[in-house]
DNA sequence: TTTAATTTTTAGGTATGCCTAAATTTAATA
DNA sequence: TATTAAATTTAGGCATACCTAAAAATTAAA
């Protein structure tokens, strides 16, 4: 049995292990969970012990195959909540977050074998994330950042990367939603702004907003 | 804020209260919150610090305003996730308590007052017990223990004292249900055992069983 | 390759929420 | 009322999950 704190860390490690595939720095890992590299240290001895991730001092940490398994629960049970809070509860998307980290650690596999029935079996969260059936599967998402396309080319907005309240407003505030259908129209070579046209109209995104914007070719 | 420890502590004095309008004991809590007599006394310290409860020293304790206030709050969550897990996600009423002691932690005012939407805004919980509204307001039962009901009266089962999982598989057992209509037929003076018409079918009944269960006439 | 900067760990400390064993207070009994 | 029993508190410890400050290891720069 993990403690709230283990399964955060786990899943933490899990995300940052599949942005760039080395082992996790210390210092990476207190900044994403908000807290001290020595706190970090102090977790992942513990954490080593419970054969959850493998570490060796000062090489960083890499989750076990036990490890990767709990994570993948937890970001189903997390992914399958914040489908709940949005689809049941007419949550907006960005307000479901931090409920969803409250929720992700209720421990009853019953409970979320019923809420998976329940909301017939979603494969994507309302922020476009593949949730993990029972077995812990799912597609990886072939998607590509619209940041990486060229100019003529166009996609459907399928998930976003940044799932924070102030780009899911930004993205609310301009009508851009998943299923959307977006054509670039132009990049500006010097200071990389996009232009797009999306729903009938022009706009221009920064890069930054680019780069978390997928889009299933 | 208050931790889930405390949260626990404050819901059993609520309840322990209830019951005999005087002061909680540190030994009974102890045993409902299945833990130390002397671990009860550190906590009631903290309580009383954070203006919970009232304490003095061998004495007992009782909920300040504040504490029943938050106690209520606790048990308007606790049914209402009760009430969601038998209605929309079809548990049984014996399997929801463990998971909604859980559950009922989970802060966030919106996602309590969402739920109650959700669920009509339901007053009473699958166990038949009131389910507080959003200013702590909930009906009084004004239920007789089938136990303290004479030969020849009868009632409509609105709820159950004892919320265990072999106490409400019992009943599911011989098919008594919130709702039925229970006519008292015979109660045999020296064993005190119930003699019951329910659903034209006679059964007889022991006093620990018709304690347990509440009517309204 | 020596020095400097950065990263990471260690040492020592705090708050929470438990525990056992011993002391104290209160209640019950003789 | 004196004695005994029961209830409660105190004392001292333990595990979790943090923290700051200092030391050690690694990496980058000169
Ligand atoms: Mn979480
Ligand atoms: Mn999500
Ligand atoms: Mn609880
Ligand atoms: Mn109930």
């Amino acid at each position: 049995m993990l403690t709230q704190s283990e399964e955060n860390y786990i899943k933490e490690i899990f995300s940052l292990e599949d942005d760039r595939n080395i082992s996790v720095s210390t210092n990476d890992l207190a900044e994403k969970l908000n807290t001290k590299p020595s706190s970090v240290t102090d977790m992942l001895r513990k954490l080593s012990a419970k054969d959850m991730v493998s570490y060796t001092k000062y090489k960083g940490t890499n989750l076990s195959e036990l490890g990767r398994k709990k994570a993948i629960e937890i970001i189903r049970k997390h992914r399958l909540w914040e489908t709940f809070l949005v689809e049941k509860l007419n949550f907006s998307w960005d307000e479901v977050h931090d409920i969803a980290e409250q929720l992700e650690h209720i421990q009853s596999t019953q409970l979320i074998s019923k809420l998976d029935a329940f909301l017939g079996h979603p494969d994507v969260d309302p922020h476009g994330d593949p949730i993990p059936d029972e077995h812990g599967r799912f597609q990886l998402k072939k998607q590509t950042s619209l940041a990486d396309l060229s100019i003529g080319s166009q996609g459907v907005l399928v998930s976003v990367k940044d799932s924070s309240v102030p780009f899911l407003q930004y993205l609310d505030k301009n009508q851009i939603a998943i299923g959307d259908l977006i054509h670039v129209i132009d990049i500006e070579p010097f200071d990389r702004l996009f232009a797009i046209e999306h729903k009938s109209k022009r706009m221009v995104l920064s890069e930054n907003i680019a780069r978390n914007l997928y889009l299933n070719q």
